[in-house]
DNA sequence: AGGTTCAATGTAAACGTTTACATTGAACCT
DNA sequence: AGGTTCAATGTAAACGTTTACATTGAACCT
């Protein structure tokens, strides 16, 4: 199972058995017979280890991402995935649970495990040491979801896609509209989206509420129920993502508002099963495998031809809308 | 960066920087600082293949999933993920998108990356031409979801827990019950759930009617609907995963069903999406993570007793019954 | 006929580790 | 004092490839 193994049974030097595997119209038609056939009847492959060692190419990307619990990131896997595969690469998928200190450690393990390039999903790139890291050694990587001028990013403009939502929704009749966001700060994403609500409601001379954040990891619906039995109880909620949406619609439920005349409720990524829903999930779509499928082309693009991505490069993807049945003008205009 | 470069810097020979990663009990204190001074200085980690190379172990496990994108394989996977890397394995997932060809296709790629041994789901352990392979090779293997007396499986014994559920609901009053199935003849999984729910109309003395197929690609509730308006309403649907079970609740409401007083409906697999819907999935759960985790362990263990994991050793692990809001007695019970 | 070219193939070194075996010398024997 | 033991360290081979360079000889020159 050697290469050792196949160049006896063939009669032929090892040197003849790699060129049939790597070079194939380096040698003779008959030859190449001869040791495809010897390498058929022995099973051989070559030896993935080796062949690192020997051309300091693994031929594999790490990929590091927050989890793989929110469809999200598990549809961009699946866009990097099948990329990656296409061009021959395998990945080796990490995740982070949201946590910095865990970004480095997956960078460090990478790093180690002689991976080509890695595509990240990190919790903030203005923040990150391990970028900082991969930067410092020059070491090839790209952006997912993340925007940021100074490094490669292959990302859907959150800010001006909220804003526009904003707009859309003043324009069916909302007044009251609020963002709901998980910990805000831990993001870079929920940062922009913030950003674009109170962009698009300045926009339309209304004045940004203050964002509503949940704890992500608690269950209860406390916080959202209470906010939409108090005082400023509004008629649209904006989830800073898909999985927040869904929360807001069960919290609706709980509060006893209808959905979407009471209340309209939209999210944010456009997870797949969002449409298969009662009541299909009004959110703005990102392109999930598409950005995770982009971001293994520009990588393996900068990889052969030997310069890490530059940041000068980076792409934004448009966002989509899905109209989805969650969101509707409001039953009864409220009173000016 | 290379194991010479430290050595150098610590006055030391190349055998010392090594044990100093590996048996660092073996060299003494003060050596040992030195090294990993240099060690530090320069960044140094040791390269993954070449450790590989000479000692036919990568500290990596495979993983041929059918998909990411059904939250249950992506739950499962972070619960792989997590106990391979507290044990300091990386792994390579692959998904097959429930086509066979992929499934050789991953093993064979799999086998040339040289992994120390392989966690699958397959579509039929019975027919799985990959099985063979692995068995055939000698090469450490095990089935998750998966069951089949010939080979190592951690899963859940669908057919009883179907069967129990069913009786369940012939309690809570119903009688006329609907098993929804995907592509039944796609999975092993697929055909024991359906066999379990023949088995629990059985029981409660009632016959079971034909299994529903509906497309699993295609997005239209069609068929469903159809069946809903049919002259053989159910009064309560199964079905055969989460997915189709949320399916089945848009097609309620899209024919104009109450859930759960018209319509009761029941999933399978207990994804965590279905605890933050507007009604709680109510669902026969897996512990999706555990499956995952145990495979880890069983895997590693039989690895580091350099033996494949035997059949015999498989584990059935609980299913579990989350209540949910879907799934209650019919509203008006039928006629005789 | 003798020289040149070039396709086909071979030889051997190198990639970066780990580890069996060898060496060294201090500590402890009698 | 001379011998034994053993902890600490070193030397060198091996893991399985790829590839620069060398060799061979057929085909084609003049």
């Amino acid at each position: 199972m050697s290469i050792q193994e196949v160049a006896r049974r063939a009669g032929v030097s090892v040197a003849t058995v790699s060129r049939v595997f790597n070079l194939p119209d380096k040698v003779a038609p008959e030859t190449r017979a001869l040791v495809e056939q010897a390498a058929q009847d022995t099973g051989y492959l070559p030896n993935a280890s080796a062949r690192t060692l020997r051309t300091q190419r693994s031929r594999t990307l790490g990929v590091v991402l927050p989890t793989l619990v929110n469809p999200v990131f598990a549809e961009c896997l699946q866009g990097i995935a099948s990329a990656a595969s296409a061009a021959g690469h395998a990945i080796v998928p990490l995740t982070t649970d949201y946590r910095v200190g865990h970004e480095e450690q997956a960078v460090a393990s990478l790093l180690a495990g002689n991976v080509d390039g890695m595509i990240l999903v990190v919790s903030d790139p203005a923040e990150s040491t391990a970028l900082q890291r991969l930067q410092a050694l020059g070491h090839p990587y790209v952006l997912c979801y993340n925007r940021h001028s100074e490094h490669p990013c292959v990302s859907v403009d959150g800010e001006q896609a909220v804003a526009a939502l904003v707009g859309r929704l003043v324009q069916l009749g909302h007044r009251h509209i609020t963002m709901v966001s998980g910990q805000r700060a831990a993001s870079d994403r929920a940062q922009q989206r913030c950003r674009g609500y109170a962009a698009g409601m300045r926009a339309a001379g209304l004045s940004p509420a203050p964002v509503l954040e949940v704890p992500f990891l608690e269950p209860s619906q406390h916080t959202l129920i209470e906010h939409l039995r108090g005082p400023h109880r509004p008629t649209a909620l904006i989830g800073s993502n898909d999985l927040l949406a869904l929360r807001c619609l069960r919290a609706a439920r709980l509060a006893g508002l209808s959905v979407p005349g009471q209340l309209s409720v939209v999210g944010f990524d456009g997870i797949a099963v969002g449409d298969d829903l009662s009541l299909r999930l009004s959110s703005i779509t990102q392109p999930n495998a598409e950005l995770g499928r982009q971001s293994v082309e520009w990588l393996l693009q900068a990889l052969s031809e030997g310069l890490p991505p530059p940041p000068s490069g980076s792409r934004s993807l448009a966002h989509g809308f899905r109209v989805g049945e969650t969101c509707a003008p409001p039953e009864i205009p409220l009173a000016p």
